[in-house]
DNA sequence: GGAGCTCTTGTTTTT
DNA sequence: CAAGAGCTCC
């Protein structure tokens, strides 16, 4: 096929459409959305409809310049996003053309891809190549350490996984990583001796871990020039979003696919980059111009999310950074009220003023669904959860341990990779270590067996039944199995072990026979059923297993359910669908809560990158916690700053941010200094109070700001408040004055890091897999269709008030939109007297009083038939009317 | 091979 | 503190 890149020329939008768009979007997103081919970089600040502006360019490229959808790769880093910006482009364009247009993340569409290419690049892989996740890769690495006869005391096995990860990330083989400029001391010697027998290993399982998903497709991109061209004819517009998250090999893979037509639309904001410690790097966005010099660069600019009290707490903290891209949000909405800066006791303090607090919010009106507590630390999230359970607050928690990590889940799902992909060792051992009887010895013998004789695992169990099935059945001398059975496929040789073992491979090679002739001819739920009940699962689980037997066969049924929605295609293809999910899909794209759910979410601050919610707890502000004091130790200050940023851009109207002085773990009690971010928020913002609800006076927040707890040894804080200024150190290692560049002073104490622990999910896979708009719902405008213009929802009344307008004012055509356009903010509702309303969690109701609130507010009072009078907004509370 | 015990150790974020 | 590794004993 001739391969042209000759730009099609960019027609004029067709005035309608333009007028249509006008109406959905301001002008540097129509800008963004209209631009024609060649590089587009889009710098979007937090809450700037970002999401929306990769959809509608979608969208317009779709129906505007009438490219067959097809044609289009967008890519994502979660899966989250991915099921986002499909659902907005549904929406545009229809099921059928959104169907066709190519979406997923990186590693989603790198797996697809490589299951047709990857025969192409090496012999030692095949389509039905498994994909390893963490816990795989730990396993088959603490291997190669007993294999290569290191002692994992002396090198941590995380550390060595972590170190060939990030060697990954930059595209160093095991051969560059054995070489001088590499290795230069003993770990990085110990790594790339393990790497090499690590991704050996992998080859050897036909496994591949997430880095090679991405470098293996990047190779066949880069060594098959043909492969290339297919690729980059195919995708004629390629979108990247969250572009501040790639690393080397991800930004390589975008380039070899666009890099000839340059038809590339990437979207990021530099100050949301969080994701260094993956290996990705800031860099690539930062030089985007420069990569391509052609580009066009739009910058979104208005924010539509926040009130101007958040967007300015966050420009404190932002501006902190080293280094951004110059770009200043701005908001045409209301003020607000107060950030909320709170000094608890300890951590229980902590869980329950915020449990106090959405007590609060919730009797205001504001639904469980809208409040968010973000932490840095899974581990964080377990007194919040022992708090929340204790006062029956529904709530849900977002990651934590994955539904697939858990152990019995992964001993099943061994077994269905073995019917897959019969190479698969680790699933070999972790699947056999389930039967009764057969231990590690007998499995070690049989996998050194199955490699020496060159027989993937699971043909070789097989051929041990057939083996046993001929006239002759296996004699024994010396306690071992006659070496010369012979059968059609040939001479066994000798077997190194007993025939008790004998005994239990060959239950465990019936086992998977049969398991193999189901895949044929029975649906995957029923596959799943034949292979619980051959092996005796649930007996495994209660006899074998700690005293948690029943709980883990109810994940196991939990993982029925799951199965089941992969019933339609055949078991063979369900299977396959089905194990990719289980790989790269996490908890936080699964469980996610349906729109039905009221409930609070919990969740890391990393986790909720890309969401909001009306009100946002930000709990551990602490040093050592957040800032966490790995990052403090690695001088990685920027990355936990900008994480910050993105935790407070969060918040749609209420923020808290939370601390405590003391906080226990490891049985001890620590205590941590404030952290910096509390004390860089500018004072006139904040609303200081103590544990239970109380204001702190003048003296305190002084305290506060200083860097120490105020009320924490009265002497301690007015110790250094004698003077009056805050200046010269401060005793006891308290942090001097706010000052955002200034790195941590020497003489501060090692903070005390924080302990680990099992985060405990609440709900089940199957409890939410519906999907669903997220938690976010409420702040996300409907996106109505291209062809049917509807009047746009002015939000009632959000004048600019105090002229808190940035900088963007002044750039001409950037960020001024001269009608506001629809900002993503419902428009209130009104009701009338009398009429009757529903809310989720006090259920019906009547209107009872109808007033002006704050601003441009409206108050309601509802008369709810079971719980009584409320006061509502009717900008923020749930109601929907009844008939 | 496996149960039960003590000891050490490791502590971020996720595709 | 809790999970995992390592040890002993059956």
């Amino acid at each position: 096929m001739e391969r042209t890149y000759e730009p099609t020329p960019s027609p004029a939008p067709s005035p309608d459409i333009r007028q249509f768009l006008a109406t959905q979007l301001n002008p540097p997103q129509m800008d963004a959305v209209s631009h024609g081919d060649g590089p587009l970089l889009i710098l979007a600040g937090a809450g700037s409809g970002k999401t929306r502006v990769i959809a509608y360019r979608i969208a317009y490229i779709i129906r505007e310049r009438q490219i067959p959808p097809w044609q289009i790769l967008a890519v994502t880093f979660t899966n989250k996003a991915a099921r986002e910006l499909t659902h907005r482009v549904t929406e545009l364009t229809g099921e059928d053309q959104a169907r066709q247009v190519r979406m997923g993340t990186f590693h989603g569409l790198c797996a697809r891809f490589l299951r047709s290419e990857i025969e192409l690049l090496s012999r030692r892989y095949d389509r039905n190549f498994t994909i390893y996740d963490t816990d795989d890769q730990l396993r088959v690495l603490k291997r190669q350490f007993a294999e290569a006869g290191l002692n994992p005391k002396l090198v941590s096995p995380n550390a060595v996984l972590g170190a060939i990860g990030r060697l990954k990330d930059r595209l160093v083989s095991p051969a560059q990583a054995a070489s001088a400029s590499e290795a230069h001391n003993p770990f990085e010697t110990a790594v790339a001796t393990l790497y090499r027998r690590y991704q050996d290993a992998l080859e050897a399982a036909n496994a591949v871990d997430f880095g090679d998903l991405i470098n293996l497709m990047l190779q066949l991109l880069e060594n098959f020039p043909d492969v290339r061209q297919r690729y980059a004819n195919r995708y004629r517009h390629v979108l990247v979003d969250e572009y501040q998250d790639v690393n080397e090999a991800q930004y390589r893979l975008v380039k070899a696919i666009a890099g000839d037509h340059r038809n590339l639309t990437v979207v990021g904001d530099d100050s949301q980059a969080i994701y260094g410690w993956r290996g990705a790097d800031v860099r690539y966005i930062l030089q985007f111009e420069q990569d391509f010099a052609e580009c066009t660069t739009v910058r979104l600019e208005q924010n539509y999310r926040s009130t101007q009290t958040i967007l300015v707490a966050a420009q404190a903290i932002e501006a902190g950074l080293t280094k951004r891209h110059a770009k200043e949000l701005w908001t045409a909405n209301r003020k607000g009220d107060p950030i909320t800066g709170v000094v608890a006791g300890n951590e229980t303090d902590e869980a329950q003023f915020v449990i106090r607090e959405i007590d609060r919010l919730v009797v205001t009106g504001i639904a469980y669904r809208q409040i968010a507590i973000l932490y840095r630390t899974n581990a964080q999230s377990r007194v919040l959860e022992e708090q929340l359970v204790r006062r029956r607050l529904p709530f849900q928690m977002v990651g934590g341990t994955r539904f697939y990590d858990r152990r019995e889940i992964k001993e099943v799902i061994a077994y269905l990779h073995l019917l897959v992909n019969p190479y698969d060792a680790d699933a070999f051992r972790r699947a056999g270590a389930t039967r009764k009887g057969l231990g590690d010895t007998t499995i070690d013998k049989f996998v050194a067996w199955a490699a020496e004789t060159s027989r993937p695992v699971v043909d070789g169990l097989i051929s041990l039944l057939r083996a046993e099935a001929t006239e002759r059945p296996a004699p024994l001398i010396n306690g071992a199995v006659e070496p010369d059975l012979d059968e059609r496929s040939g001479v066994l040789g000798p077997l190194p072990w007993n025939r008790r073992a004998h005994e239990l491979l060959l239950a465990y090679a019936r086992d998977l026979d049969a398991l193999i002739t189901g895949l044929r001819t029975l649906s995957l739920p029923d596959l799943l059923d034949l292979l619980l009940k051959r092996t005796g699962f649930r007996e495994y689980l209660l006899e074998h297993r700690d005293d948690n037997g029943e709980e883990r066969w109810d994940n196991v049924q939990e993982l029925k359910s799951v199965v089941t929605e992969y019933g339609a295609s055949g078991a063979d293809e369900g299977l396959r669908l089905f194990l990719e999910n289980a790989a790269l899909v996490s908890d936080a794209d699964t469980i996610r809560a349906g729109p039905r759910d009221d409930v609070v979410t919990l969740m890391t601050l990393h986790t909720a990158k890309g969401l909001e919610f009306p009100a946002v707890f930000i709990v551990g502000m602490e040093e050592g916690i957040f800032p966490h004091s790995r990052a403090l130790e690695e001088g990685n200050i920027d990355e936990e700053r900008r994480l910050c940023y993105v935790g407070i851009t969060r918040a749609m109207q209420s923020l808290y941010l939370v601390g405590c002085r003391s906080r226990s773990f490891r049985g001890m009690f620590v205590e941590n200094d404030p952290s910096r971010f509390l004390r860089e928020l500018p004072g006139e913002l904040v609303r200081w109070v103590d544990g239970n609800g109380f204001r702190l006076d003048a003296a305190r927040v002084m305290a506060m700001q200083s860097g120490a707890w105020p009320g924490h040894g009265a002497s301690r804080a007015a110790g250094y408040w004698g003077g009056g200024t805050a200046t010269g150190s401060p005793p006891n290692g308290s942090l001097p004055p706010v000052d955002p560049n200034r790195p941590p002073p020497p003489g501060a104490p090692t903070p005390i890091r924080p302990w680990s622990g099992q985060a405990t999910r609440v709900g089940g896979p199957s409890a939410s897999r519906q999907p669903s708009s997220g938690p976010s719902g409420l702040g996300i405008p409907n996106i109505r269709e291209f062809n049917g213009p509807a009047p746009t929802p002015l939000r009632p009344g959000l004048e600019n008030i105090s002229g808190l307008r940035r900088a963007s004012d002044l750039t001409p055509g950037i960020g001024r939109a001269q009608t506001p356009p629809a900002p993503p903010a419902p428009p209130s509702p009104t009701y009338g007297l009398d009429e009757r309303v529903r809310h989720p969690s006090f259920g019906d109701g009547t209107v009872i009083e109808i007033e002006p609130g704050r601003g441009t507010e409206v108050m309601i009072q509802v008369k709810f038939d079971t719980v009584g009078v409320k006061k509502l907004s009717t900008g923020l509370a749930p109601l929907t009317r009844i008939p």
